[in-house]
This record gives structure tokens, sequence and C-alpha cells, in this order.
DNA sequence: GGGGAAATTAACCCGTTGGATAAATACTGG
DNA sequence: CCAGTATTTATCCAACGGGTTAATTTCCCC
């Protein structure tokens, strides 16, 4: 849209941030056409790329739109982070990094082993929920068949916390009673991901399919309802009132009905 | 790679089919250059599109490459399908086509309703396993914001026969008492792919995460068990022996263990 | 057996795009 | 305050890629 006039536009003025000292050398010499922010451009440059590469995948991406989104010249790009592939990989490692830092935030040694698991279904859920690009970018890598990511030894090394943590987790349940078996934490952790991952990802088809939005406010909350309860459920034996109705066949509420 | 000459090789003589009648008139006459069959080109254009855009996406295929794929010129597919958007809505409506058309093959009715739940779930595991394309394609198409389905009249119109299946399944099983609970059918559908979609689309991805190749027969085997287990275990309250070891717990079998 | 529509090929067009170069401008240390 | 470096701008371009035009060949039917 605005390819032409944000293409050169620089970063001018940058009102927020590094104001008076702008102002002071601005009245103590010539009026200056733009100003030095280095770091701050890198930053732009990266959530524009991620911005870009979310929206439309690798090959869709366009270095100029990217560029006029981080209000830089063409030029910035390769001197602050490389060529394209360059930009995508930083984009890709940023965004991992991202999630395992908040995993790690999490501490669910303190909870009882159900509450641990649905507060990791939770935080799972509104994560993604909270990034949609990092959905997009994990479906883009993988089309790639994480080409990128085997080349990238930064993200080899971080391991998600989650795996050991359920470990844990599931070990205390089965101890304490709580869970009936003892399931492999690696399995465990790819379907709770699943069941969120699939369901925001793939929501654009399956709202068309099924005739109903899946990421109104209603359909969400039911939908995390619904991943608690499978999860919970097959682990503890019990099951919770979110899960199912009554057993007549038709009556879900009408929100839930096709359109 | 055989950019060049594919692209001008004409579909030559189809040997395996219509062959008689092409050695008829080649003797004949002159030697021919090419040799007519419209509905075939159309086919073998479909089928090169389909991997080409499961390959790169829609933005990262190269009507070039669909077309030296396709044992074509490139004027055949604007001549046959239309444009490239045209082509990859074609390759996408064929796609839920033949997905919906397995589908309806398989009948739930005449089964337990846990049999039927463990064989949809086996049908979908195997249908992804087989058809990697159509995986490639849904998150290609979602990624697009389902721009393209949208616009389909056909596809909107091909409802999953799975939903109402599962929905007499589920009111079966809670009737006899195998189920404890009803649960919503398209929930439950939408989880159940989920679980093999996510593990399958994002092996790559979580093949580098977890430096242990998922795609391998005793993961795949495992991680069907494991699903399984997982929703049978959540609808009737009874774990299976496969869903998890006894509560000790580093003891996976060595075949789990991250490399 | 040949006229003409259908199918296919060959060659070209032109806007786009990733990337490069060199010049201009701001900042910093001495 | 000035010299040298860091940062940004203004252009350029060659390759690529989707799409088109026109000629060529095949085959069906009268």
């Amino acid at each position: 849209m605005n390819k032409l006039h944000s293409q050169t536009l620089p970063c001018m003025l940058q009102l927020a941030r590094r104001d008076q000292r702008a102002i002071d050398l601005a009245k103590a010499k010539r009026v200056q056409k733009w100003q030095r922010d280095p770091e701050g451009m890198r930053l732009r440059i990266l959530e524009a790329a991620k911005q870009e590469f979310a929206a439309h995948g690798l090959a869709g991406a366009r270095v100029d739109r990217i560029a006029a989104n981080a209000g830089a010249n063409k030029r910035m790009l390769y001197y602050h982070v490389g060529n394209k592939e360059d930009l995508y990989l930083a984009v890709l490692e940023g965004a991992y990094e991202k999630i395992r830092s908040e995993e790690r935030g999490l501490d669910l040694e303190h909870l009882d082993p159900p509450e641990a698991i649905e507060r990791l279904i939770d935080f799972t859920w509104n994560y993604f929920l909270r990034n949609p690009e990092f959905l997009a970018l994990l479906n883009t890598e993988n089309l790639a068949k994480a080409r990128h990511l085997k080349r990238s030894t930064k993200v080899k090394s971080m391991h998600s916390p989650f795996v050991e943590m359920i470990r844990t987790v599931v070990t205390r349940g089965v101890e304490s009673g709580d869970f009936r078996v003892a399931v492999d934490p690696v399995q465990l952790y790819i379907s709770i991901a699943a069941l969120c991952f699939f369901y925001l990802s793939n929501s654009a088809t399956l709202s068309v399919i099924f005739g109903r939005d899946l990421l109104k406010k209603e359909a969400r909350d039911e939908r995390l309802a619904h991943m608690v309860a499978l999860v919970l459920a097959a682990l503890t034996g019990k099951s919770t009132a979110d899960f199912g109705k009554p057993a007549t066949s038709g009556v879900r509420p009408p929100a839930h009905q096709p359109v």
C-alpha cells in the first residue's frame, strides 16, 4: 500500500525516546534529517520482518515491505541483519527464544498435578492466542522441512523446559494417585501443543468448513474447556462437567450450532 | 534442476496408453512430435501443481516447474486450468474432494463405539501419513486466511461426513454405557484431527527440537497408540495398556529417549 | 482426404524483486 | 573542532517469473 513513500521515510523524529537529546542537538545546530539508533532500528526491522514472514511465508515475504514497515531503508536490512534468509532465521530464533523464555517463568512444581496440567494447557493456549505469528512461522518452517532450524545451533540448544517439568508432574501425579498411568512426557507435550496449535493455526479453514467462527470468545472458551477436560479425564479417569453434556444428542447450545 | 529441457519436453510417446493407435498413426505417416491428450494433460498438470504447491506454498511455487514436472509447456497450464491462483484453487478443491470421498467410505455405524473411535483415529492418522501434501496445502491455505476456500462454493458444500457419524457414535456410546459423557462431535473431530495433524505437519521442527526422528516406524506406532489411548481413556474412563507405563519415572524404553 | 477446430509448442514481454554500489550525512574520540 | 567511522540515503541492475501472442501440429468429421 504505502510502498513508495514509506520506503524513503526516515526514522524521523522518534519522538518517544531520546527526545531530549534530539531537541538539544537540533536547536544547537542545523536541523537534522535523521538520527542514529542502531539497536532500535534492528528491533524495528526484526519486528517488521516477523510480521511479514508470518503473514506471507518465506517466499511470499517482500524485503521492500519489511523495510517500509520498519520505517527503514531497504539497505538497512542487509546492514543490520543480512539477506532475506538471515532475516528469516533471526526472526525464527527470536520466536523460539521468546516462547522458551516465557515457558521458563511458569513453575508447575508447586501445583497439584492436575492443576499443573491445566495450567500448562492454559498457558500454551493463551501463548498461541497472543502470538499468532509464532504459529505461522512454525508452519512456514515446517513447509521448508526445518531446513533453517537444522542449521541453527542457537535453537537446537534451547530445549523446552516443559518436557522435564511434565515428567516430574506425571510422576508426582501417579505417586499421589491423582493420575492412573504414567504417560510419556514428550507424547503428552506434543498432544497438548497439538490440541491448541491445530485449532488456532487452522481456524481459518475450519471456520469455513464448519460454517462458524471458531475464534469468537465463546468458541475459544468452549475449546479451552474441552481440551482441559479431555486431557485431565484421560490422566485422572474422572470426567469434569465441561467435557460433555448429557447424552441426548443434538442439544448443544445454539451458539455452537453451525450457522 | 531439469528446468531447461523438461520445459520443452513434449508429452512424447506416452507409451503406456493409447500406444496402439500411436504406433498405427506413426507408421502410417510421418513421425509425430506430440500427441493429443487433454484429459491426461489436465491430470498431469494438477498432480504436478499439487506437488509444487505442497512443497513450496503458494508464493514459493513456480509455474515453470509445474509445467516441467507435468511434461508440458507452460502455456498448457493457462489453457487447461487458468492462472496460478486458479491452479492452486483447483488443487485445493481436489484435495478436499479426495479426503471427503475416502471418509465417506468408512462406515462407523456398525462398530462398537470404542472401536469406531479407534478406527476413526486410525483412518485419520493413516490418511495424513499417506497424503502429506494435504497437510501442506491446508497450512498454506491457512496462511492465506482461507482466502481461496471462502470463494470456493465447491468446497463449502462438501461437509465432512464425520461430524454426524461421530455424533451418532457418541450417542450410542453413552447409551450403551461405553462412554461416560456426551462430547461435542465437532470438538472431538477437531481434537482427533489435531493430534494427528500437528504431529505429522510439524514433525520436521519437532524432530529437531527433540533430537529424534519422529517419523520412523517405531515412533509412528507409538504415536498412534498414544492418541488412541488418550482419546479412549477420556471417553470411556478406562485406561488401556498402551497409554502409559508404570509410575517409575525415567524408564521409557531406549527407543524413546532423545538421542 | 482435406478443412477446420482443438491441442500444443515456441518465443517473447515486462513488471517485480532481491541484492549491490556509491554517495551523503550523523556521530565520536582525540 | 576535526578526522574517521558508523549509519542512512539514493539509484541501479540483472535475473526471475507470471502471463501472453502467434505460429504449428494433430485429429475429428464431413
